[in-house]
DNA sequence: TTGACACAATTACAAATGTAATCCTACAGT
DNA sequence: ACTGTAGGATTACATTTGTAATTGTGTCAA
């Protein structure tokens, strides 16, 4: 299955507002925007339509009006695109992008805690390399 | 300082051999290439010319044949791209992140071990969120 | 000397992307 | 009925990206 074509910046930007509002028309999506995020309706729309020809959104005719969906889930979109970075970026290798962030993006003493549990059940677990 | 214009997915991939060659003619560049990556060597003087435009390399005259050294170091570049990586796809969160990391991909016992290490010295460390 | 290469520099081009201008039409009001 | 308008669908377009065809030029073999 050759999952589909990528999805550019802004496309996975307005992704991630489907994902969120489940199922929503044009304006609903436009008006979710960040305020700030200046980008014009009918960018939106086009974006939209994009994102169904890609196979990521599902479309259906309410009224005069089409209604999206997701049709690919955020679990998938990520492991793809992060997938990607980690080739692109590091090789493959995943150790050099842990090691990456932790030295380099902040975190609070919770959020260390949280990795230490995270660590601790892949070890029982059965996920070895 | 707007950094300079980002890199696209091709342009990243040479940018990693140049960072690795040092200092690198196309031709290098060219034959670095990981077999199996069948793509023209005037492709790859494309990326090479792209990359200097952008800011990304110096370039200098040998003889009648330019040669390409790194200019912005690598640690900036993944540093840049991940933190668009993060913002995109994670609103900019990090832990989502890492969390994603942890669960889906791969570690040995010993990738474990040492992203425990990573922890513990950030604990003790100044690098509070 | 004279081509014929070997190499590298230039130029070209189609597809993807970011963004919006334009076009269409049901409806509210006169 | 007629018309301006709001909301949405289409079409358009410049830039960026992936990729290569072309073009220019020393050099060496005949």
């Amino acid at each position: 299955m050759p999952p589909r074509p990528g999805l550019s910046k802004a496309e996975l930007e307005i992704a991630r507002i489907v994902w969120e509002l489940k199922d929503a028309g044009v304006r609903q999506v436009f008006e979710a925007l960040p305020p700030g995020r200046d980008i014009d309706f009918a960018t939106v729309q086009t974006y939209l339509r994009r994102l169904e020809e890609k196979g990521y959104l599902n479309v259906r005719l309410e009224g005069r009006s089409r209604v999206y969906s997701p049709k690919v889930r955020p679990q998938t979109v990520i492991r793809e695109t992060v997938g990607e970075m980690v080739d692109l970026l590091f090789g493959g290798e995943t150790m050099p992008l842990m090691k990456h962030l932790v030295e380099e993006r902040k975190f609070s003493s919770g959020d260390i805690e949280q990795l230490r549990e995270l660590l601790d059940r892949l070890e029982g677990g059965s996920d070895e390399k």
